[in-house]
DNA sequence: AAGGTCATCCAAAACGTTTTGGGAGTCAAG
DNA sequence: CTTGACTCCCAAAACGTTTTGGATGACCTT
């Protein structure tokens, strides 16, 4: 209802010393800004965000772009990480816009508008490409951005990534270890990093055991996925005792296939990312997820970092991936 | 990187031309129209979206708010109904801002944040309660708003909603018919509006068929919370033949106690929002969902069409519920 | 009394757009 | 030649804030 004029009026002060009253500059008098304070207050007043947006040439806006997947919506865990980057973000001013992918539009012309109308201050990428058309773009802008994921880049960015590689390869060790010989890996399109990776991490743990890596599977990262993806490795002759999945989605299709072929659990299944659903799934799903706390917050973190001008060298996360045991892993390495 | 003033020196014409140009006025003619046109392109011109906010006096933004439960965000369907409202925002220009509730401060000083300070057009509330102090503060602001779920506000409001009163009517007498008699339902707190009206449909319903609604269980809406619930109803010496939950997370949490208690699906077991994830539990879980089409399309609508002032009246839609047959729901009414 | 240092305050510019209220020129009708 | 209508263009105001670059006294020092 107010704003700053009406407010210098009220007061008989002029606009400046309102606002640096305010603001807490220290060239008001404490009693006349007590007098402001209370004023305000008592008027509810709030700056107007978009004067001050254009005044202060700063849009006080972050985008996160939305990968829209036929029929599913990234990973479901998402929601949880944009909520806690937005809390974290608010703390300092900025909010936090979603941004889908419109129907025939390209993510690229959506980092377009975004970027060149000024909208925001920064991009937070999530499911990065190998080879990113929205990371190469933001980089040639010379626009502030983070990605949930790596790249292929050749120029640093900032990103948060968990080690998918070692995860994986950790993951197939322990199923060699516990015996298993025929070690199937459920995994994504190999355009998107974290399916690269998890894929290599698998790959590179069989050849390591002397193992070949035959028992692979292209799917999408979804429950249908998954479920396909097992019905096809369940038909096969040397059908796998043990399934590493890119995704608990994934897992929790591959367990549904296994019930409904053998009847109950079968063979030995590992997912990743830690849905709370997993728990409640039966057998309940053993799987991994990455270390390092509050993602949301890190994410938060970054960005203002990278807002105020620090190199990306320095904005670079890696974190471990720990296990979470459950039921759903401990089979034996013989198929029902 | 180009502005208004910029791109009319370059074309030796004023900003008022370039400006209406741009804009389709008539009053320009086509010959400078095109000149225009090709120059703005070629520069990339985007109006900065401050300036015109500023001038314009809107945010172009729209606010949802995030219900933070302990340990649970939101229904898992949400990601997917706010990137659909985002997408058809976006094509009137605005976007769409999440914003969670800070550590510390309560929804109500939140809406205060956007409505004072003019940061957006409009707001989206998301789990009403049957008492809400948003929509208070909002109607007594009178400032646009739709919400996900009804209120019991004396003033009216636009909102969505299902029609759960009936669905839980319709799904409690379908398991009688079936032979059930003893029918429990999982809900949730009864100060959300849905949980209300879906336990006082349950318990119609049951009052109806001469049955006393005793089985009753409330629960947070989580898979924990359905698996606590069933524990519960399960030890009892008048232990159900079938379960109606408020949720399908509770419905799941429900399946995996009934695995763990009696090893296996002994109980009738329906559950509310058909979560993908529905169709890959064991058994593939029965449920019920809103029908009317794409659902973030249809906030959209009504947010942009408050906004443009029509009345709370014309824009509340209450749709009906339609059943989701899979397997949970069909056991024969006795306990095993 | 002059000069210097503070403490307080303020007028005006700037951010980049949209919109108001004309102004200049052309052309046809009277 | 005047008048009015029409086409095309523009200067200036406005949106509400932040920031720049002083201005005005009061008070102290010498």
């Amino acid at each position: 209802m107010a704003n700053l004029k009406q407010l210098a009026q009220s007061l008989g002060l002029s606009i400046t010393t309102v606002s640096r009253a305010l603001d807490g500059y220290s060239d008001v008098s404490a009693a006349t800004r007590q007098r402001v304070q209370e004023a305000a207050d008592k008027a509810g007043y709030r700056p107007n965000a978009s004067a001050r947006r254009l005044r202060k040439q700063r849009a006080e806006l972050v985008a996160v772009t939305l990968p829209s997947e036929p029929g599913h919506i990234g990973p479901l865990h998402f929601l949880d990480m944009l909520s806690g980057c937005a809390e974290h973000l608010a703390g300092a001013g900025l909010n936090l816009v979603i941004a889908p992918v419109p129907h025939g539009e390209s993510e690229l012309d959506m980092c377009r508008r975004f970027v060149d109308g000024r909208r925001v201050d920064a991009m937070l990428l999530v499911r990065t490409k190998r080879h990113d058309e929205r990371v190469e773009f933001l980089q040639s802008r010379g626009f502030p951005f983070v990605t949930n994921g790596r790249t292929e880049s050749a120029i640093q960015h900032p990103y948060i990534d968990g080690d998918g590689f070692s995860g994986f390869h950790a993951a197939t060790l322990r199923f060699h270890r516990d015996g298993h010989r025929r070690i199937a890996h459920v995994g994504g399109r190999q355009d998107y990093f974290f399916a690269h990776v998890r894929r290599q991490g698998w790959e590179a743990a069989m050849r390591e055991s002397g193992l070949s890596p035959d028992l692979y599977v292209e799917q999408m990262p979804t429950e249908q996925g998954g479920y396909e993806a097992a019905l096809g490795l369940l038909a096969r002759s040397d059908r796998p005792t043990a399934i590493v999945c890119a995704t608990d989605e994934m897992a929790i299709g591959v367990l549904r296939a296994l019930r409904e072929v053998d009847g109950g659990l079968s063979i030995s299944v590992v997912g990743h990312d830690d849905l709370p659903i997993g728990a409640f799934t039966s057998p309940a799903l053993s799987t991994m997820r990455m270390t390092g706390g509050n993602l949301g917050r890190s994410f938060a973190s970054l960005l203002l970092r990278t807002i105020a001008g620090e190199p990306a060298e320095t904005l670079q996360e890696l974190h471990a991936i720990e296990f979470v045991d459950r039921d759903s892993h401990r089979l034996p390495p013989v198929a029902a």
